[in-house]
DNA sequence: AGGTCAGGTAACAATTTCTTCATTTTATAT
DNA sequence: ATATAAAATGAAGAAATTGTTACCTGACCT
């Protein structure tokens, strides 16, 4: 899967690095701002899948950020946690109130801070109803499962292999160049050569048969129509 | 759905009425305790629905009622409203550290003190599980009891394994990543290494036998269909 | 105090999956 | 038909993931 973004706004400097670099390690793209009206401004432009908001900040704070959030239409479903001082309890019922999914009280261990994250994500990742299950042709693809299966008969397929055949699949019919499906079935920054997705698509062949994935010589792959 | 319960531990007396009329008022089944070792005691009795918890209150004050409930079984899982006065800040921090799900400053709004508790309510509904008892294959899960039964012969399993048994069951032929059946078996806040899940998972397999739950490599772990 | 059990962690073995690369085959333009 | 670039294929080694065992801690019981 492609790289989570997350927006951190906070305007300790020091703090907004060291939180850069935990979220980083683990695997997730970061935005950072300094304070709510900038964080705002962040958001828009690059639609993070996660905004990490510090309450008390100069300019504008946690709060009304998560206000102006809430009434975006692009941005109000975009999961908000909470960063408060050890002091400021109070404001974080304010917060959850007004729309936040998650606090987090600083001094802030990454462990936990990695896990909550990843938690209100999963969160909302089961409320989204995202398509997991395709029918194309005579097989039927199911993500909750893992599992394909052709008329009646199930195959289990490897990760790589059942993702790259879900993502061609739930395109059907548009070519894709091995670049892209590099960067959304491996990630964004994954370093692999680019002839490895001929040889997952030779097994998927392997395995279900020729006649899904369509080569188109100098361009890509395709799942056929 | 019949009618929740709610228990409220309050040593002013007046209060406690107050609350137990709006309560009712709004549909709810009123339980009163006046100190936290009556309410633990209440608790153990009836398993509400709720706690709604004085902090200041004499004999036993909420938190520690909090920690004692928070390490009983039982009662860990019931969602808790502390009940503080405004001059008091510094235990309400201790009280979400401990391990309750909000709290409200006295002197209390009713309409918002209604709406509180149906917000902390709404959260939990989300994460409970209704069903008791699954019939799987040749398996017959009773949470009731904890027991497992395999055509006829009865298991006993420890808590950990069998809630994890009941979750992977209760989502017969669903992928669960390891962390997803941290967070739903172990708790959201509770960090342990996810490799935990494995060593339960084989403890399971070897006594029930390997064919229920199945490994997704790289993924995670589905109950069979 | 000693024994037992549940639960968690760590280490390493076993297994599966992924990636690369060399070679062969195929498609396409000329 | 031929040259050429691209894709398919096969096979090997690397990397990742899981299985398994052993060990540690703390709770609880006797």
């Amino acid at each position: 899967m492609a790289k989570q973004t997350i927006l951190v706004v906070d305007d300790e400097k020091d703090l907004l690095d060291l939180i850069e670099y935990n979220l980083k390690k683990e695997g997730f793209q970061v935005l950072k701002a300094e304070n709510g009206e900038e964080g705002i401004k962040v958001a828009k432009e690059h639609k993070p899948d996660l905004v990490l908001l510090d309450i008390m900040m100069p300019k504008m704070d946690g709060l009304e950020a998560v206000e102006i959030m809430r009434m975006d239409d692009a941005l109000k479903k975009i999961p908000i946690i909470f960063l408060t001082a050890r002091s400021d309890e109070k404001t974080e019922v304010e917060g959850l109130d007004k729309g936040g999914d998650d606090f987090i009280t600083k001094p802030i261990s990454t462990t936990k801070l990695v896990s909550r994250i990843k938690a209100v994500m999963r969160r909302f990742d089961e409320n989204q109803e995202s398509v997991n299950k395709l029918e194309v042709h005579d097989l039927e693809i199911d993500k909750d499962r893992y599992i394909v299966k052709k008329s009646g008969e199930e195959f289990q397929l490897p990760r790589k292999e059942f993702e790259l055949l879900f993502f061609l699949a739930s395109r059907k019919g548009k070519v894709l160049d091995r670049q892209t499906l590099l960067n959304k079935v491996w990630g964004d920054n994954i370093y692999v050569v680019d002839r490895t997705v001929d040889v997952h698509v030779r097994k998927i062949r392997e395995k279900l048969g020729d006649h899904y994935i369509e080569t188109v010589k100098g361009v890509g792959y395709r799942f056929k129509e």
